[in-house]
DNA sequence: ACCGTACTAGAACGTACGCTCTAGACTCCA
DNA sequence: TGGAGTCTAGAGCGTACGTTCTAGTACGGT
């Protein structure tokens, strides 16, 4: 992919976190990346919105990956939620508080006005619902209990970003993280599904 | 309170609700309202940021006491934390998914570039937490685990609204009130307090 | 050497923004 | 009737917005 694409998507992305989407003017856009206007709408053509819808997919996969990177790594799904909300609350207190999701802030702001966007959103919020959803369902949660696990879970990690960010205080998310744990762990399981008796599912595309 | 601020104060929160801060301009204020710009600079001279504190602050201790009389309703918490989510996601249904709290939604655009109202933002939620924690210690519940519930209750419903916007489906709200409840009624409560044992201490102010 | 495509460049357009300002209207008390 | 204080009224300020447009450059294949 262009260089230069790839420059104008990250740096809207960066502004989209700190001003939200009618914050962030294609003039900040271009010096930021920095690109010209014409570059921009070479690979936008739908100017402002098909931008944002790109940040949109972008960052959302990424965040996926990540998702799926630490609970890979966390042999306890209980755990890897302690990891993702520290996690969390340790980038917010080191980027003085700017916003980890663009995502969450331009969804509340457009999802009234602008359907391409609020559509983008949803897909996103659906997809780490459902990444959530199967780590819950291998751990021998029945599907539906799994489903409102994993839903409460991505809602309260979006609150959770409101929240630190309005107290600058990243504790805010480290004291959710710990009650969404709770939560999760006295979820009842069936007795027989086990990560040492059934073989985990392939997840997903690994990167080659 | 004067009719015309009055009226500035609620068309605000309204646009505020569809469009966010940066999304809602003053002649659409002043439009809605119906309002003159003179008349809104004469109520608030410190232009849209101070229109913006006030409606947050309004609606801020709008939100808290539709809480309280909520929970005063329901005797048991638990039944209370249902009715609120419900009652939100009925809400939401009902106005074609227009945000339901506009301060959420203004946080999150304006939280890295305006401390001003960041602050405001910040005390209208660490009243909600307040409101929620006393509940929770009337309970019997330890006043840690009650600060800890108090806050991920605030961020699973703000997270909610943000969940249920963007899918336009009010069950994502249902869902989480649902597991929040799980988590508050799974948390172990101090034997000795029972609301039929203690006088139920005062609250706030009362409407006379 | 040539051409077509991909990309860069930025001036210019019309519109809308937040805000200031001066003038007038209303209300209440004397 | 007068005057002070409160509120309404809206034209006009400078600035910035998203977008369009024409022109130019870089570069691969042939």
């Amino acid at each position: 992919m262009s260089p230069t694409r790839e420059r104008i998507l990250t740096a809207t992305n960066e502004l989209f976190r700190r001003q939200g989407y009618n914050g962030t003017s294609l003039k900040q856009v271009t010096e930021s990346a920095p690109a010209t206007v014409g570059s921009l709408y070479h690979f936008f053509p739908g100017g402002k919105e098909a931008l944002a819808a790109a940040v949109i997919e972008t960052s959302g996969a990424a965040y996926r990956e990540l998702f799926e990177m630490i609970a890979d790594a966390e042999p306890n799904f209980g755990e890897a939620i302690i990891a993702f909300f520290d996690g969390a609350a340790a980038v917010l207190e080191g980027t003085d508080f700017v916003d980890i999701c663009p995502i969450g802030t331009v969804a509340r702001e457009v999802a009234s006005t602008n359907d391409t966007l609020r559509t983008a959103a949803e897909k996103v919020f659906a997809s780490w619902v459902d990444a959530a959803e199967s780590r819950l369902i291998d751990e021998g949660i029945a599907t539906t209990e799994a489903h409102e696990l994993a839903v409460s879970l991505v809602a309260s990690l979006e609150g959770g970003f409101l929240l630190a960010r309005a107290a600058r205080d990243g504790d805010q998310l480290r004291v959710i993280g710990r009650q969404i744990r709770r939560l999760v762990d006295s979820t009842p399981r069936s007795t027989g599904a086990s990560d040492l008796m059934v073989e985990p599912r392939p997840r997903g595309k690994k990167r080659s």
